[in-house]
DNA sequence: ATGACTAACATAGTTAGA
């Protein structure tokens, strides 16, 4: 089973780049982040022909997160992360699929930071992550997965030094995501690749992904029932570079 | 330090992204 996250930056802008990968990578599962698009203007028919059922949270110019499934039936559990019913950014949706609990997550940037955007996007980690310790004490199998918009390390980085005072990467916000990890999670890429540079995001500014002056920032958590299950991960860069691409690349697993 | 680029909304230029 291969499930796969990959923030779209724009679902009816980047339909045609979205339906080509689809149709090219066949994944069972996908998770996407940033769907900029109303709740009404989620692009389900052309997601249908493409064998794909869908369930998503849209929101007006922002955010907005979907979980498609090729076959699976969807059983949808929840579209707002638990915590503050004021939050009203779309950025979680969780659904259970062949037994397992899908977490689809579009953490929040958080720059300028210091401020009030880094601020929120500390509170929206810590209800994250309170969540996430709910769902692992319930001793089943679970994925969280998208864009954590967090670079866990300096190997994550092209050049870390850069990026100390960002809020993709201050020590508050890699110190939240080590707090997640260290509940018992495994970073499935980094679990299968311990030492290799792997991005999963380029900047549109300065040749970025042609210098590979990229970020990982798109991540999948699995709990204990399903890491012993990994069989293979990956980076589909190569849909970085293709015609007006999102800054983003998918990122897959591949379970037994 | 700044600005380079892209999408949405709107239909010019702002906001947000990371």
């Amino acid at each position: 089973m291969k499930i796969a996250t990959y923030n779209v930056n724009g679902v009816n802008g980047r339909l045609p780049v979205l339906l080509r990968w689809l149709a090219e990578t066949q994944p069972d599962v996908v998770c996407l982040q940033e769907l900029k698009a109303p709740q009404e203007k989620f692009p389900e028919q052309a997601i249908l022909d493409a064998g794909y059922t869908a369930i998503w949270h849209g929101q007006k110019s922002w955010n907005g997160v979907a979980i498609l499934s090729r076959g699976f039936e969807i059983k949808e559990v929840c579209r707002a992360l638990p915590g503050d019913t004021e939050d009203l950014h779309s950025r979680y949706i969780e659904a259970i699929i062949e037994g397992m609990v899908i977490g689809c997550l579009y953490l929040p940037n958080g720059n300028p930071a210091p401020g009030p955007k880094f601020d929120y996007k500390l509170r929206w980690f810590q209800r994250l992550n309170e969540h996430a310790a709910m769902l692992y004490a319930k001793g089943i199998p679970v994925i969280l997965t998208g864009d954590y918009n967090v670079m866990p390390t300096e190997l994550d980085v092209y050049k870390p030094e850069r990026w100390v005072n960002d809020a993709l990467f201050r020590p508050e916000t890699r110190q939240a995501f080590k707090n997640l990890v260290d509940q018992g999670w495994t970073d499935a890429i980094r679990k299968l690749y311990p030492d290799q540079t792997i991005y999963t995001f380029w900047d549109y500014f300065r040749n970025a992904y042609g210098r590979d002056a990229g970020l990982r920032i798109d991540h999948f958590l699995l709990s204990p029932q399903v890491a012993p299950r990994l069989k293979a991960a990956g980076v589909d860069k190569q849909v970085r570079g293709w015609e007006k691409s999102s800054d983003h690349a998918p990122v897959w697993i591949e379970l037994k």
